[in-house]
DNA sequence: ATTGAGATTGACT
DNA sequence: GTCAATCTCAATA
């Protein structure tokens, strides 16, 4: 939370500030890919930590992960809103939005990645080793900052409170 | 081989 | 509020 996600994708730079997030694990958490074990698809988020696993979702959007913890533990953080920060007019034409919608660009899993350029060609870079997609330090965040609360749009585990995002931020999806 | 559900979104009533 | 867009996976045959 608070880290800027960056893409560089024939040559266009985007980026934004990490303002919600989800958390996903191999064990106990039916909601998780990786709960039923490696499949082709999944296979990424049993990794170390450091690698990037994206996904389709619903045969239309992309979705991103930021594979966590150590290897064959299957564990994940999806990101699901960023506060735009370079490249907003890249992200803009990506997006097709009007400048009255800029609103919209990356408050979503699906938006933020259509915004920064991200797709299944991504998944399985190391984001301390990629050329294409990287993090860094952005912002510190106070912990009374961030609050929590059910995963949005799963049916199972939804007993979990993993859904982390900044207090007050205007780009958070929900 | 076929079918139904899913970590979503945008268009529409 | 409803619904369709259409890829991946697991369950069924």
């Amino acid at each position: 939370m608070g880290m800027k996600l960056s893409t560089r994708i024939n040559g266009h730079v985007t980026s934004g500030q990490i303002v919600e997030v989800e958390a996903y694990r191999g064990d106990k958490d039916e909601a998780s890919h990786s709960f039923r074990g490696k499949t082709k698809r999944s296979e990424v988020m049993f990794r170390e930590g450091g690698y990037c696993y994206v996904y389709l979702i619903y045969g239309m959007y992309h979705c991103v992960n930021i594979v966590t913890e150590k290897e064959d533990l299957g564990c994940a953080v999806l990101i699901r809103a960023l506060e735009p920060l370079d490249g907003i007019e890249t992200m803009r034409k990506r997006r097709k939005l009007t400048q009255s919608k800029v609103h919209y660009l990356t408050n979503g899993p699906g938006k933020l990645c259509q915004a920064l350029g991200i797709d299944k060609k991504l998944s399985g870079e190391d984001f301390l080793n990629s050329s294409r997609i990287s993090l860094s330090s952005y912002k510190k965040i106070k912990k009374s900052q961030i609050l929590s609360g059910p995963r949005i749009g799963i049916t199972k585990s939804t007993h979990f409170n993993w859904r982390f995002y900044l207090k007050d931020n205007p780009w958070v999806s929900k």
